[in-house]
DNA sequence: GTCTATAAATGGATAGAC
DNA sequence: GTCTATCCATTTATAGAC
């Protein structure tokens, strides 16, 4: 098959899939606004024309990202509401989430830094709001059934913890010592008992 | 006095306070780059001409604002480094990067949200990485006198304490209903204790 | 699948008048 | 302190040849 990777090599011969992962690549490295398509062709090798045969835009690049990481997410939410505790559904969507943040990290590094400048930043923005409060919605039961402190608020709380959760995306690197399985076990270890040694 | 902030009202009659404090906001709500001097312009409703007599470029207002966020947390840490016991120190450079986090809110969640574009953003990141450097020798030492837990690495929990800490800056505003001085008590104990409540 | 050439708009910044 | 007018580099994107 001419289509394998190996042979495609010589000269460039770049498909959609090298252009989306470059541009992801780069968009992670400057910001999305700070990188020219110039910046992009530079990277690849290529002419402008030859970029933009393969993609219609630079945003169409932001876009498909954007949905890999936001369909990742609402898979991980939509499994952890199978479970039939508050929580093992609480854990599971922490495991989850930390699981498709290492997994799909520079997707979910654009969605997480996204500020709403177009219309696909807005509708990406708008599904992650969604994805936000239906795990405030488990925090709150988690509350009630007294697995998490009730005296904050459940916003706040789930502000805070996936606040811990997502900032695991500025460090984490696919290659690097830590192993994400053991991180999700870590993270969640840390957001229910803290970092004081249990008693 | 003609200089009294009420008497200059009528036509616009800027200083460059005004003008770094709308960029900042500015920058905040777009993104730097994604912000044009244009952008800048048009809110403060004067010419290119204008703004450039108050600021020497827009990079120049970034720079003001950087400072402003790392001048205010190294000073947090300086007094933190005060303290005579390990967990005084650490609980004191905690509350002191929330406080100074909130205090000045948009100018720190400039300095958390820089790629390194330009030497400007260079230098302040390499500021930044030194106050990390020291608040994760604090973790560790904390972790040698048993206040926090020893089977995770002191940079890993660094990292994930101002997970938290440093996510604050994408929620909290000043005008909203969080007591600031009570957020910082929040997430100390949440840092140390966790979600879960106390048996 | 890639190229050269170019369009059309916008970027940051300045000159010089009032 | 602000204006009009302008410079020039860079931006995203396209036309049409190979």
């Amino acid at each position: 098959m001419p289509t394998n990777r190996a042979q495609r090599r010589g000269r460039p011969g770049h498909d959609r899939d090298d252009v989306i992962r470059a541009g992801v690549q780069l968009f992670n490295e400057q910001g999305y606004d700070a990188t020219s398509v110039s910046d992009l062709t530079t990277r690849l090798g290529v002419t402008k024309s030859a970029l933009y045969h393969h993609v219609d835009s630079k945003a169409q690049i932001l876009q498909i990202a954007l949905d890999e990481a936001l369909d990742g997410l609402e898979e991980a939410l939509q499994t952890a509401l199978t479970h039939p505790t508050p929580g093992e559904r609480l854990t599971a969507i922490v495991d989850g989430a930390v699981r498709v943040l290492t997994a799909r990290q520079p997707q979910v590094t654009l969605l997480l830094r996204l500020r709403g400048n177009s219309d696909i930043e807005m509708a990406a923005l708008e599904r992650r709001r969604r994805f936000d409060h239906t795990v405030t919605d488990l925090v709150r039961e988690a509350q009630a059934e007294g697995l998490v402190r009730a005296d904050l608020d459940a916003g706040v709380a789930t502000r805070l913890i996936f606040g811990m959760i997502n900032s695991v995306v500025e460090w984490y690197r696919p290659d690097g010592p830590v192993d994400p399985a053991l991180l999700g076990a870590e993270i969640r270890a840390v957001a229910l008992d803290g970092l004081r040694p249990r008693p």
